[in-house]
DNA sequence: TGCAAACTTGCATAGAGTGCAATATTCGAC
DNA sequence: GTCGAATATTGCACTCTATGCAAGTTTGCA
């Protein structure tokens, strides 16, 4: 149950999902996202345009080509940060590592980010991806703290605050041509966010 | 030019534009998103399946049914803030004040969070609204505050802050089934983010 | 009253997305 | 290696979304 890494059959799947992503990315590169069909990504990526369908719902997630697993993932980095941490500090350090692991394929990131900030649509599917996550997250925050996500304020609002932080590092980053160091500017966010958000200089 | 309350036709657009968010919010409380096709939703309101498009740009728009001005409207209030007023303080008093215009009627917003929250389609759609609203909320920041918005993190971070608080407002007012008050409800969260998210207990 | 601008509608069309059944591939046991 | 079960791919048929265009209505205004 559950393999680490496992035969062809798993090996398949996700070149495939990998090459649909990648072929979806290059293409809408190059011609915007209107000029892109469904069936050119399925094309350039050598499946039926029916396969495509079994990888991604709708053309506009293959472009965006985010891990289905990662809020889970990211929930469980949170759990399992040390107990004598405060739910915001382990929030800090799950986002730092979550930017080391996005700054180490050099390429991905960068061309990803770059193809969807020209995107609106793109851009909005990746916010709806975030609001998704938030909410696997809230619940876990709730279940660390030991306070119940509707009556509560705190949960939710933490999750939101760090995907937030994500979002607006990521978009320092692309802004920034991808020269700076993604953790730094995590932790320059975040400290913004513990002392409460002073007005700047 | 930009007329207060003009003529037979702007009202008749806007009782169109109102007729059909109504009767896809009623027809989808119903049936569920899947079993409302926009004929059925142009149907109900009365124009034909064309007209609908002349509306919304899709179905799940016209569920949602946000006002597209609202960003704009958001961002004036906010430059509008006395000068003195600190970009927190500005933020959340402007947040007060929309929670206050949402608590006004009583039945539009209610009926509108209990189909989206139903729906994940809908819930994401809303969560990319944020999303765009965010951008130029961003810029109004680093107008006020004198700051790049990509360059220096604080605009988009308070940007992003504060529709992470209102999303948690809205989900809690709507989680206690709307008995409590939304601009409390606002307050509550922002006295969170002002104190840097202290560990609840 | 009558002209111009703005809105509605029908028609045609391209493309997204899904269920289903047939085919092909991989896995694991022997 | 071979075979059967499990899983993946594909083609087909179909519905619905969404958009451009042109013709017909309604409204605003002089």
């Amino acid at each position: 149950m559950v393999p680490m890494s496992t035969g062809l059959r798993e090996r398949k799947k996700l070149a495939t999902r990998s090459a649909l992503h990648l072929a979806a990315l290059q293409l809408v590169a190059e011609r915007g996202l209107d000029e892109v069909s469904v069936d050119d990504i399925a094309e350039r990526a050598d499946v039926s345009p029916r396969t495509f369908f079994n990888y991604f719902p709708s053309k506009i997630d293959a472009v965006v080509g985010l891990d289905p697993a990662a809020p889970q993932r990211q929930v469980e980095a949170f759990l399992s940060r040390p107990a004598d941490e405060s739910p915001v500090e382990a929030m800090r350090a799950v986002a730092r590592e979550q930017a080391a692991e996005m700054s180490e394929n050099t390429e991905l990131w960068p061309l990803r980010l770059t193809v969807i900030d020209a995107h609106p649509a793109a851009l909005a599917r990746l916010a709806a991806a975030f609001g998704e996550s938030e909410q696997v997250l809230a619940a876990a925050i709730g279940e660390r703290t030991g306070t119940r996500v509707g009556a509560d304020a705190y949960p939710a609002l933490l999750a939101g605050v760090a995907a937030a932080a994500m979002r607006t590092s990521l978009h320092r980053w692309f802004a920034g041509d991808f020269t700076a160091a993604l953790p730094d500017l995590v932790d320059e966010t975040w400290d913004l966010l513990a002392a409460g958000l002073p007005a700047p200089r």
